[in-house]
DNA sequence: CCGGACTCCTGGTTGC
DNA sequence: TGCAACCAGGAGTCCG
C-alpha cells in the first residue's frame, strides 16, 4: 500500500534517472494500465517517445514527470506499483505492464518499468495546470482536487484545522479523504491515530484544536520516520527503484498488530472493519471521547 | 455534505 | 496435490 512515504522514496529514486532524460521507446504490455490516460494507448506511446523529462513531482500519493511546460507524465501506484530502474537488457518483471526505454545525458540507456500486481495504479499523460492556491504552481489536471500533503512546505496547517472542525465525520474517514489532506493511506493513519491516542471514529467535530495539533505532528512524525527507513514493506509488493524493500514494517505499533500488546499498554491490538478496510487500534490508549460537540455558528 | 455500495484487479494464502 | 474461496485496499462514481 504505497503511501506518502513510499511514493516519495520512488520519486527520490527516479529523480537522478528521469531528469533531462530522454525516452526513446515505450512498450504497453497491459493496456488496462492506462486506464487514467484520456486517449488509446497509441496515443500514449506516441507523445512519450521523444519526450524529455523533468525533475519529478509528488503530491500526496501522486507523482509526475513534467514533460516540458505544458504535459506531464503522471504515476499513480494504487495498491501495488512500483517504479523499477533497469539496464536495458535486464529480464522483464512477469507483472511488468508498461517499459520505458530511456537515454541519460550522463548515465545513458536505461530501461523504466512499471510493474503493478493488481492494476489500480496507472501511467497517464495529463495536462499541467494551475494549482489554484499558490500562483505558478502547476499540477496535473489529475491532481487538482488533490489537497497539499502535511510534507508540503506550503500546506496550511490553519486551513486544515478549520476544514477538519466543520467536517461531520469521524477522524480516520478525515485522515484518509485526499481532498483534506493527502498521501496519508491506511497504515499511516492507523499509525498516527495510535501515536495520538485518538479512536479511529471519533468525530471531528469533537477534536479539540490541541488534539488535532497533535494528531497533525503525529502524522508528520510517522511519515517522515517511515521516510528515513525507506517505506513499509510487506513483501515484495513495495519495493524502491532499485527493487529493494522498505524497513518501516518493523516499527509498526498498531498496523498489522492485530492480537500483539499495544506498546503502551500492553492490552491487546484489535482489528476492526471499517470504511471497507481493517481499522488496527488499542481499544484502551483509544477510546472515543464524548466530548460536547461545539455549538456550530 | 455524508456514507454506503460498487467498481476496478490479481497473486498469495487459507481451507477443504 | 488441487482448486475454490477469500483477502488486501486507493480512488472514483453513483445513489439515497
Amino acid at each position: 500500500m504505497p503511501e506518502l512515504p513510499e511514493v516519495e522514496v520512488v520519486r527520490a529514486g527516479l529523480e537522478p534517472a528521469l531528469t533531462g532524460a530522454t525516452v526513446t521507446a515505450v512498450r504497453i504490455y497491459d493496456v488496462r494500465s492506462l486506464r487514467r490516460h484520456d486517449a488509446p494507448s497509441e496515443d500514449f506511446v506516441d507523445r512519450m517517445v521523444g519526450s524529455t523529462f523533468e525533475t519529478p513531482r509528488r503530491r500526496g500519493k501522486f507523482l509526475w514527470v513534467p514533460v516540458g511546460s505544458e504535459t506531464a507524465l503522471v504515476v499513480h501506484l494504487g495498491m501495488s506499483g512500483q517504479v523499477l530502474l533497469r539496464d536495458p537488457d535486464a529480464p522483464l518483471d512477469r507483472l511488468t505492464r508498461i517499459s520505458l526505454d530511456i537515454t541519460h545525458p550522463r548515465h545513458g540507456a536505461l530501461r523504466v518499468d512499471f510493474v503493478d500486481q493488481r492494476i489500480f495504479g496507472s501511467m497517464a499523460i495529463d495536462e499541467l495546470v494551475e494549482s489554484g492556491d499558490v500562483p505558478g504552481d502547476r499540477v496535473p489536471s489529475q491532481v487538482r482536487h488533490i489537497a497539499r500533503d502535511p510534507m508540503d512546505d506550503q500546506f496550511d496547517d490553519a486551513r486544515f484545522f478549520a476544514r477538519l472542525a466543520k467536517r461531520n465525520t469521524g477522524i480516520k474517514r478525515a485522515l484518509l479523504d485526499q481532498t483534506l489532506i493527502s498521501g496519508i493511506g491506511n497504515i499511516y493513519a492507523d499509525e498516527a491515530l495510535w501515536a495520538a491516542r485518538i479512536h479511529y471514529d471519533q468525530p471531528t467535530g469533537t477534536l479539540s484544536r490541541p488534539r488535532a495539533k497533535t494528531l497533525l505532528a503525529e502524522v508528520r512524525l510517522v511519515l517522515g520516520k517511515a521516510l528515513a527507513e525507506g517505506g513499509t514493506s510487506f513483501d515484495a509488493q513495495y519495493l524502491n527503484v532499485n527493487g529493494e524493500s522498505g524497513y518501516f514494517s518493523h516499527s509498526l505499533n498498531a498496523y498489522g498488530q492485530q492480537g500483539e500488546p499495544c506498546p503502551r499498554c500492553g492490552r491487546p491490538i484489535v482489528r476492526e472493519q471499517f470504511m471497507n478496510r481493517g481499522s488496527h487500534f488499542c481499544a484502551y490508549c483509544q477510546r472515543v471521547r464524548s466530548t460536547a460537540r461545539p455549538s456550530r455558528g
